[in-house]
DNA sequence: AAGACGTGGGA
DNA sequence: TTCCCAAGTCT
């Protein structure tokens, strides 16, 4: 496994030896549900415009969502930001190097907590993420794909497998999830260069199928969807949208927004959320949501992203 | 402890 | 075209 990760592992600047913790907690955030590909243009953009936690705290949380762009649940943006803030507040701007103080902050949970402890500071930690549940699975539980939820079986049986030298834990961790994201994959697996298929118990049984189906989950007509939409209309106003420019009125853009009414906004994302043709209410509900999430409101009904 | 929470590319 | 799903977290 050593030498298949040292041969062939992807060249991802994260895993730069120069790398910061903030860069690769930026990276582990970003890289939440969301594909390598994706992640890496805006990653760099991110870590060029806010090198260090204070300097995204520096900025307005609305300032991480607009950044954010289209990498989807916009929410991190706003957890990193806070995250950031917590660190200036409580850890002198610096990125904490153990598992519970990283806990700690917003939106890292135990996978994130792991990883930046394990790559950004090089502990000794058990890294359980959605890849190396699924080489897990297959290398040594013989199944397709892992349980829907990550049991206590899984977490005793990763540490386990953890080397006990600090150095090879981290390498192992790295290695397995990588062998997860490349060769090992819920799709197609690409078993013909895989390092360890002879010491595979899924292969030896004949690559059995799932004995679950997994539950997509559903989109079209959602809140999520409308509240995809509305963001993504004030991700790119340079004013305040009021609520009945957003969510009301059926306004014709085919001319575009009168200049008069001051919003500077681009029609195509306007159009796509009112083409949604979403109720009322279930606009309403989306808006009262996003609101809560960290979404400003003026006095004046204007709504924008903080900042 | 299920379900909410975005997005876009590949099969 | 539709469905699947990608380094999860929070409630």
């Amino acid at each position: 496994m050593a030498d298949w990760f040292a041969g062939t592992a992807r060249d991802l600047p994260w895993r730069d030896a120069d790398c910061s913790p903030w860069g690769i907690l930026v990276s582990e955030v970003m890289l939440q549900q969301t594909p390598v590909v994706r992640v890496l243009p805006v990653w760099r953009e991110w870590l060029e415009r806010w090198p260090s936690p204070a300097h995204l705290a520096a900025d307005p949380s609305g300032a991480a969502v607009r950044h954010w762009g289209r990498l989807g649940y916009p929410r991190r943006a706003l957890r990193l930001h806070a995250a950031a803030t917590a660190m200036v507040a409580d850890h002198g701007g610096a990125v904490p190097s153990t598992y519970d103080e990283l806990l700690s902050l917003p939106g890292v949970g135990t996978y994130t907590a792991a990883a930046v402890a394990a790559f950004a500071f090089g502990r000794r930690e058990t890294v359980v993420d959605t890849n190396i549940r699924r080489v897990h699975a297959r290398v040594f539980g013989g199944s397709a794909l892992p349980a829907p939820a990550l049991t206590a079986a899984e977490m005793k049986r990763a540490t386990e497998l953890l080397p006990a030298d600090d150095a090879l834990s981290v390498q192992w961790n790295a290695a397995v999830m990588e062998l997860g994201a490349v060769v090992c994959t819920a799709r197609s697996p690409l078993c013909d260069a895989c390092p360890i298929l002879d010491a595979c118990s899924w292969v030896a049984a004949g690559r059995p199928a799932p004995d679950y189906v997994p539950k997509g989950q559903s989109w079209a007509g959602t809140d999520r969807q409308v509240r995809g939409a509305i963001v993504a209309v004030l991700r790119d106003a340079e004013m305040p949208v009021p609520r009945s420019i957003l969510l009301e009125s059926p306004v014709d853009l085919s001319m575009g927004v009168p200049a008069a009414s001051g919003h500077a906004l681009r029609p195509a994302a306007l159009t796509t959320l009112h083409g949604l043709q979403a109720p009322a209410e279930q606009l309403e509900r989306a808006l009262a949501g996003l609101l809560a999430d960290g979404l400003a409101e003026d006095a004046e009904g204007g709504i924008r992203l903080p900042g």
